[in-house]
DNA sequence: ACTCAGTTCGAACGAACGTTCGAATTATCC
DNA sequence: GGATAATTCGAACGTTCGTTCGAACTGAGT
């Protein structure tokens, strides 16, 4: 046959969406997935060569191609599915909450404990945001921007609710930068695990959207 | 005589510390560190060729080895130069003020400015702040650790001064992530000037430091 | 016109890159 | 245990990588 990878992928896709059993392909899929994943983040995608992954994986160059028909493609599936467990996780939790302070800690709250139970795939999540192309690139702009306009809702539901006034775009930004910056610095010996740090981030947004009430200070 | 680049690096340092004139040799270099920086941008280090900086700079491969020894000796410069640079920008703007909320904002309004105003070399140093190696990467983290520590004193400070109460190193991170992460959203079409940006990041973080007086909202 | 340091380049080096392919190995089912 | 499909691998493909080297060019001083 002539390329095996694409033939056997279509018929190993017949999973439930039961969560344990999985086809042995499926397994040995996320196993890769897993040291790829630490493999980008500590060289990055473009310095992660494909022998880098053989060699973590213990597995031979060709094989991987058994896996993924290319760099890119493995690069994007981890995004993807680092991505959609993310959103899938928020949009639980904040089921059944409705105070609109609450619902912005569950989002912080969210999002940290998975960046720092999942720090390599939400590294290379944040920071190999630009390494796919076209179709790769769209599929995970799309998650992202559902992502993002969740956050946006969130926010203009607390502004309209208490009568606030600030540009959502930066304090939306801002928050994620805050949250996402935390690849460069989080140091588990050192800081606090991520309801800590969560309450502490939490508390400086929060009160800083929240404070002001109307307008800025000097009315620029 | 063996490596040009060598000698003739040494013989051309002889510069002033005055700005205009520089020998042609610092002027084309120059020239060169502002082409790759829009390379390094928009194809990340490892992602760009030597060949896209000699396209780039309109030059061919081999004569830019007579500027750099290497490609990764040019990042470092590229580093350096922006990180030194925005350092003593930084020093210049604090000199005789004295109130520790201003100086905050003077902090906050440089950082955004030049990062504004020098987006791609400011992209560069933030997204491939781990691309260089033992010494070079131990210098440019000697800048970047005097720069954090600036920061930590202003609210360290504003802490003193005003009685406050919160962790300064995750405040500090928090701020810092709140900025550099404009690198990957900031779009001069849409969005408002430095000035504008640095406003409403400074209301929104000083506010939500400076809110909480002492102690967490539920004692934990 | 000649000199000589400063500057640029074409051509090539070996190494490493992503990917392919056919054969070999292993698991699965009758 | 023999047939069939799923999985793995060694070896090689052509390309591109960072870097080097000696020759050629340029411009200023004499």
């Amino acid at each position: 046959m002539g390329s095996p990878s694409t033939a056997t992928r279509v018929t190993a896709r017949r999973r439930r969406a039961a969560p344990a059993p999985a086809t042995r392909y499926d397994r040995r899929l996320a196993e890769i997935l897993v040291h790829a994943t630490e493999v980008f983040c500590k060289k990055g995608y473009e310095g992660a060569s494909m022998r880098d992954l053989a060699r973590a994986s213990g597995m031979s160059l060709a094989g991987l191609y058994y896996y993924f028909e290319s760099k890119e493609r493995l690069l994007f599936l981890i995004q993807k599915h680092t991505f959609t467990t993310i959103v899938q996780g928020l949009k639980a939790r904040l089921e059944g909450v409705s105070d609109s302070e609450e619902r912005i800690r569950i989002f912080i709250l969210n999002h940290l404990e998975y960046f720092l139970a999942n720090q390599a795939a939400m590294k290379v999540l944040s920071h190999e945001a630009e390494a796919l192309k076209n179709g790769f690139a769209s599929e995970v702009a799309a998650i992202k921007r559902e992502y993002y306009r969740i956050c946006v809702g969130l926010l203009d539901k607390l502004k309209s609710d208490r009568g606030l006034q600030f540009q959502t775009r930066i304090a939306v930004l801002s928050l994620f930068g805050m949250m996402n910056w935390i690849y460069t610095w989080h140091n588990p010996r050192v800081d606090a695990d991520a309801e800590s740090i969560a309450g502490e981030m939490g508390d400086v947004f929060l009160r800083g959207v929240m404070a002001g009430g109307k307008g800025r200070r000097d009315g620029r």
